[in-house]
RNA sequence: GGGUGUGUAGCUCAGCCGGUAGAGCAGCGGCCUUUUAAGCCGUUGGUCGAAGGUUCGAUUCCUUCCACACUCACCA
């Protein structure tokens, strides 16, 4: 079963709790930094001219004329290599056995405290800071002569003895430094001390557009990302461990479906034809089960052609997993260790995420759907119509569509005032079929229902599941059922894949199916509320060049 | 799509009831060999998001547009 994006439902406006959100927004189109003005018919050196204005034309210049005098002082600016012993971390935690010893170490240039003849420097690294000293007499006049032309934003590595100065801050005290390659755009500069950070870069339309700069200046972005690479590494161990093999299924299908949305659409030039970014692989998952993989997975980048807001980007990832010879049941009890494992493998069993404590080690609830209409709006959804529906929801003033059908129904009224309040984990399970076209009728039960679940934490759905449907008649039946939708103006109801129906027919076994909204998880174990801020790249509309 | 808000120097922000703009940081020029939001002296830099309108005069008021954020809806 594919994922689908879920709606937070929880309150608050506020994002984040990090000090880089604290400042207001600005502007910074006209004169944005990272864009090169475009100027057309202007030749180069008048266009220049014209620029010299703006300050930061003015930057510009000045740096390109420090590259042209470090080279006049015979000093390649762009070198191409430098030999790095140690990172920022290293030097810091290990200064016990480091101390007096020569180390070297490389990175962006974070801090300069020029003092004369000496100078304080901070150097950045993809472990973290350490503090240079820089002396005119330890490093040589040329050296030193060079260190001044430097500008925060540059990348330069430092041979040196390790020492503390008498503040007590490990330091590097520079014997030999190396410029390794000159920035000439400068910086956002972030100043701080004692914890508090000032002249914050936190535009966050700046940050997602350049989030190069984002990663320099706000250390906190990377651990969401260093995080998000430790959840899929856990996550494919998770399924490696247990005989699943990793595949990779068609991103340009010449029919979308294993989901409800609408598609993007592209086009094959040579084959004429057009194609669809996927948004899901629940089809071609089933198919290579059909094929005799028993137990495939694939990360899925999905393509959904929708609204975005701060749990939706047109694409986004989910984790798909199909096992035969499995149902729906088996797969809950697989989810529950899923998250007990990322949880493990993050070191936090409990979780802090919208005002919500979530403790993963207990074990989640199961709750029938039917069970949760009875619990929270009194109805008895197995003895209702759609006309008891209707009359319920004028009753208590919710607004409907009167061509809603009985799935519909419930579906929206679950959505509205159920969802919303499953903060603890818990497996819904037992979906109405009409809602479900892939899922395999309830066994022993209301033949209306089927063998779904999908698992909701703090209000939000994280995992949709199947006992998949195999049974071919009943298959056809339901995607012509979506394709009739379809053709009526449904843009979202499922296409008819013809391939597809042959696969099943050619027999399925009883099989789980799984999709995980993957994004989702990497938010609940960051604790952010944005998809955005877990993409390094979220969508975003281009700039227009004025 | 609706609502609210924001957009002023490279960055972070002031700018009252209309009189064409300020600060800190960064930059530039000096001084300074254990500083750390280094400090001190001097200094460059702005089509006030865009276009219209009102006005003698608009960063300021009005309209439209653009971008973003938040939010509601739709969509899952």
């Amino acid at each position: 079963m594919s994922f689908e994006a879920p709606t937070y439902r929880s309150e608050e406006g506020s994002p984040n709790r990090s000090p880089i959100f604290l400042r207001s927004v600005i502007s910074f189109r006209p004169k944005n930094p990272y864009i090169i003005p475009i100027m057309k018919g202007i030749p180069m050196d008048e266009h220049a001219q014209q620029e010299k204005h703006s300050t930061l034309e003015q930057i510009l210049e000045q740096r390109k004329e420090k590259i042209a005098r470090i080279r006049e002082m015979g000093i390649d600016p762009f070198p191409y290599a430098y030999e790095v012993t140690h990172r920022s971390a290293e030097v810091a935690d290990g200064f016990e056995s480091l101390e007096n010893t020569q180390v070297s170490v490389a990175g962006r240039l974070m801090t300069i405290r020029k003092m004369g003849k000496a100078s304080f420097a901070h150097l950045q690294d993809g472990a973290g800071r350490i503090q240079l000293y820089l002396s005119r007499d330890d490093i040589g006049e040329t050296a030193y002569d060079m260190f001044k032309l430097l500008d925060i934003g540059d990348i330069a590595g430092v041979r040196g003895l390790v020492m503390k100065t008498r503040t007590g801050e490990v330091t590097v005290k520079a014997q030999e430094l190396t410029l390794l390659a000159k920035n000439i755009r400068p910086l956002p500069i972030v100043k701080e001390k004692d914890g508090v950070v000032y002249d914050a870069f936190a535009d966050k339309e700046l940050r997602y557009r350049k989030r190069y700069l984002d990663l320099i200046v706000n250390p906190e972005v990377k651990d969401v990302f260093v995080k998000r690479a430790k959840i899929i590494r856990a996550t494919r161990d998770f399924f490696d461990s247990r005989g699943y093999l990793e595949v990779e299924t068609p991103v340009l299908q010449p029919l979308y479906g294993g989901a409800n949305a609408r598609p993007f659409i592209t086009h094959h030039n040579s084959l004429d034809m057009d194609l669809y970014l996927r948004i899901a692989d629940e089809l071609y998952l089933k198919r290579l089960i059909v094929g005799g993989f028993d137990k495939v997975y694939e990360f899925s980048r999905n393509f959904r052609n929708e609204g975005m807001d701060r749990n939706h980007n047109p694409e986004f990832t989910a984790i798909e997993f199909y096992e035969a010879y499995v149902d729906y049941y088996y797969m809950m009890d697989l989810i529950e260790t899923y998250f007990h494992t990322i949880a493990d493998a993050m070191g936090t069993p409990v979780l802090n995420y919208k005002d919500a404590s979530i403790d993963l080690t207990l074990p989640f609830d199961r709750k029938p759907m039917a069970d949760l209409f009875t619990e929270h709006l009194g109805l008895d959804i197995a003895a209702c119509s759609e006309g008891d529906f209707a009359a319920w929801c004028r009753e208590h003033q919710v607004e409907f569509d009167p061509k809603w059908n009985y799935g519909q129904f419930l579906d929206k009224l679950f959505d509205e005032f159920i969802e919303p309040k499953l903060i603890r984990p818990t497996f819904v399970i037992d979906y109405p079929k009409a809602i479900s076209p892939l899922a395999k009728v309830k066994r022993n039960g209301d033949a209306r229902f089927v063998e779904r679940f999908e698992l909701f934490i703090c209000g939000a759905e994280y995992v949709n599941a199947f006992s998949e449907l195999n049974d071919p008649l009943d298959q056809r039946e339901r995607l012509e059922g979506q394709d009739r939708l379809r053709v009526q103006g449904d843009d979202e109801a499922q296409a008819f894949d013809e391939d597809f129906i042959q696969a099943i027919e050619t027999g399925m076994p009883p099989t789980g199916g799984v999709g995980i909204g993957l994004d989702r998880v990497i938010m609940l174990f960051t604790g952010q509320t944005s998809i955005k801020d877990v993409l390094l790249f979220p969508a975003m509309r281009t700039e227009k060049s004025s």
